[in-house]
RNA sequence: AGCGGGGUGGGGUAGUUAGGAAAUCCCGACGGGCUCAUAACCCGUAGAUCGAUGGUUCAAAUCCAUUCCCCGCUACCA
């Protein structure tokens, strides 16, 4: 009997809008494994759903003077708009606010107690006597004993890192009342994971078939002993607890967002008019779960053990998939720091099927990726574009205009049996790759064979044959078009609306039921129409320079008082005097700057640093010796120019910001300049066009910052 | 500085888990072909001592050690 396969989606907290880097760590991965086991003749239903309880939720309803339930009701529906607005169409996309889900939590924690996987334990919480309620940690805030910062929160000290118990704070207070907490004792359910340890540890040595980062991250997880954890928390916003003296409590999101695979599944059985459905494919079927790697522990930790427990049969995972993450041009995606842009904003620029390609092969599979602009533009208008939509284009243009019917005449010559056994092959290779999740390679097998079909079609030169052999050139078509249905159909799961496209113009039907049913209907083809069916992307960003380097003068140089690492520096711009913080102790006596030119970087967000101000950066060159400040003879005050660039800017820019501009230590013929990259030139720095100088000299590639 | 991930032709990458003859593919450069097609496609050429050093081995991009550099998160980075 043909497998039943279950795929799952990690499911999104519903709080904002997915970005690029949600999309490719995870949601894509799944639709496209739906759309292949779909096509490849597979039962599979393809399930998600919005995660909508958790602190997070209630903070923001507060911040927007809304009820948690209004945030989740508009952002349940936004990532629905959102998934479907690029083709990730799941079968059922739920939410955890069912009261499906919550009877079925609630079900699974009484069956896990009753079995003993769960115990009471007392822990000690802050509690607000005038809100009249446990705090969440973060919403205790107090003085960090370690370095004194009188706002840090009950979680974390922002100012210095630290990671703090509420009862750490000094002079705790309550964020919301404002008054003093009391630290009283409150009872919490706990999973005994540590009854799950050597199982799991045997079950996960077994799974040959994960990705090393996935199964490695976990046995190494395990190794370092797994610790009972809390399930029950102190807030309102949850699924109840079935326990006496538990009403004012709710279930962790964690515990109780991981049954939302199942729950969602059940309500999807129900919709489709079979409640038992579910059964079928959690306890005789196969199921995947794609997420982040931030995702991992929860599904091959958490989950397995939480289902073990229960157990009814209910099968463990069979692909934990944990992808690594998506950056954007080199950093980390940020709603928050406005770095990358999420799925609306893109579509702006790129259309679905182009996003779909170029997400599809740079996935984080195995390792962080990058997302350009410049190298999306590269891939789609190079590979899906040119390769692909022009070989479509070229061989059903050729059929309509020179009015012939591509059929086969009973001969096959040795040219044709290779393309034919090539083709073959290279699609026997495509499927073992999807089966196995390894989607990047599988689109490059398919490039390949795009390659190669171009290629036939220009050795086949039908635009002779038809000339001299009218019937071998109808042959030859035919085969052209067979490459093509293999090429449209392996492409289908990556990018779905413009393979059904190209499909439909020379099929009589779509592209539903199977793969082999659609092939073998094709002896004949119906072209009704060719048209361009990728357009090319043009997106051009006008390069300029938003650093505003100027020439200073050190006047005053000291050690900072609260940092061992670091020195104050008061520095001349000419017309105004600034102060700076450098991380220079350890290269630089401070008597020795005074007086010396550097380079500062002007345009930059102040920032305190342990308690002093720095109102700019001066740029130095780090190497293996040390530090080197890079300086001139050039007046103060003076601006630098990267190559002919001026400084064409108005904002105060963040230090990740400089990034992007890569100043480092070009030497060359035994002279060293400082470039920087301007769009996609490597331009030299210069004040006065005189080059900069390098105190003490560095090694060629040196960063500077 | 701590943790994690990496250094492979001009740029971007595959290959490293199980070491083995000529190191993959895409873009770019150069030369050629074709004219059906979206100035597109196809063929060919050049270009890499696989970050460095040392080791194991008949054999190392691949295993071990040391080291340098880069990136991400964190931070006494600014």
């Amino acid at each position: 009997m043909e497998d039943k396969i279950i795929i799952n989606c990690a499911l999104p907290y519903a709080n904002s809008t997915p970005h690029i880097g949600n999309i490719a760590g995870c949601y894509i991965e799944g639709d496209i494994y739906n759309r292949f086991t779909k096509l490849f003749g597979k039962n599979s239903v393809f399930i998600s759903g919005s995660d909508e309880y958790g602190t997070p939720t209630t903070i923001r309803a507060e911040k927007e003077n809304k009820t948690p339930k209004e945030i989740v009701d508009y952002y349940h529906a936004e990532q629905k708009r959102v998934f479907s607005s690029i083709d990730i169409e799941f079968d059922y996309f739920g939410r955890t606010t069912s009261e499906n889900h919550a009877k079925f939590v609630q079900e699974v924690y009484r069956d896990l107690k009753n079995k003993g996987y769960i115990g009471e334990r007392l822990m000690i919480s802050p509690f607000c006597p005038t809100c009249k309620k446990f705090l969440p940690d973060r919403y205790v805030t107090g003085t960090c004993p370690r370095c004194g910062n009188p706002t840090a929160r009950g979680d974390q000290c922002e100012e210095c890192g630290r990671n703090n118990d509420p009862q750490d704070l000094l002079e705790p207070k309550c964020s919301i009342s404002g008054d003093t907490p009391e630290f009283l004792e409150t009872r919490h359910m706990f999973l005994l994971l540590g009854k799950f340890q050597d199982f799991l540890k045997e079950w996960i040595e077994s799974q040959n078939s994960w990705r090393p980062n996935v199964r490695s991250f976990s046995l190494s997880f395990i190794e370092s002993g797994l610790k009972e954890r809390a399930i029950t928390r102190d807030i309102e916003w949850g699924v109840p607890v079935p326990e006496p003296g538990y009403e004012g409590k709710r279930f962790y999101v964690w515990f109780e967002a991981l049954l939302g695979y199942i729950s969602n599944a059940q309500e999807y059985s129900s919709q489709a008019g079979n409640p038992e459905l579910w059964q079928d494919f959690y306890k005789n079927g196969k199921s995947y779960y794609f997420m982040g790697k931030d995702n991992i522990f929860f599904h091959s930790i958490m989950l397995p053990a939480i289902l073990k427990g229960y157990g009814h049969e209910i099968k463990l995972p069979t692909r934990i998939n944990g992808n690594e993450y998506l950056r954007f041009a080199g950093k980390k995606f940020s709603k928050s720091k406005g770095i990358g842009y999420n799925v609306n904003e893109i579509l702006q620029i790129v259309d679905k099927d182009s996003l779909r390609y170029y997400i599809s092969s740079i996935l984080p599979e195995s390792s962080d990726s990058d997302f350009t602009l410049q190298e999306m533009v590269g891939k789609v208008n190079g590979e899906l574009a040119d390769k692909y939509g022009n070989y479509a284009n070229r061989v059903l243009a050729f059929c309509l205009k020179k009015d012939i019917i591509p059929e086969e005449d009973g001969i096959i010559d040795e040219e044709d049996a290779r393309v034919i056994k090539m083709s073959e092959s290279n699609f026997e290779e495509y499927l073992k790759l999807m089966e196995n999740l390894e989607f990047r390679k599988a689109l490059s097998l398919w490039l390949e064979l795009v390659s190669y079909s171009n290629s036939y079609f220009n050795r086949s030169q039908p635009w002779k044959l038809i000339a001299t052999d009218r019937s071998a050139c109808s042959r030859k078509l035919h085969i052209s078009l067979r490459l093509l249905d293999y090429c449209t159909l392996m492409l289908h799961p990556f990018v779905p609306s413009g393979t059904s496209r190209i499909w439909e113009s020379y099929h009589e039907g779509a592209i539903m039921g199977t793969f082999d049913e659609l092939i073998a209907g094709n002896e004949k083809f119906t072209i009704k129409s060719s048209e361009i069916p990728f357009k090319k992307l043009e997106v051009q960003e006008e390069p300029k320079n938003g650093l505003n380097l100027k020439v200073g003068k050190i006047l005053e140089a000291g050690y900072h008082p609260g940092a061992d690492s670091l020195l104050l520096l008061k520095v001349s711009l000419g017309e105004r005097n600034i102060k700076l913080v450098a991380g220079l102790r350890k290269y630089y006596d401070p008597d020795a700057l005074v007086g010396r030119k550097i380079i500062v970087v002007e345009n930059l967000k102040w920032a305190k640093i342990r308690g002093e101000e720095s109102q700019g950066m001066l740029l130095a060159a780090q190497d293996s010796m040390g530090a080197h400040i890079i300086t001139t003879n050039e007046e103060e005050g003076s601006s630098v120019k990267i190559g002919e660039y001026e400084y064409d800017g108005e904002q105060k820019i963040e230090i990740d910001d400089l990034k992007a501009y890569d100043l480092r230590v070009d030497i060359k013929d035994g002279h060293s300049e400082i470039t920087g990259l301007i769009g996609r030139n490597r331009l030299s720095l210069n004040v006065n066009n005189k080059g900069l100088l390098i105190d003490g000299g560095a090694q060629d590639k040196s960063t500077v910052r």
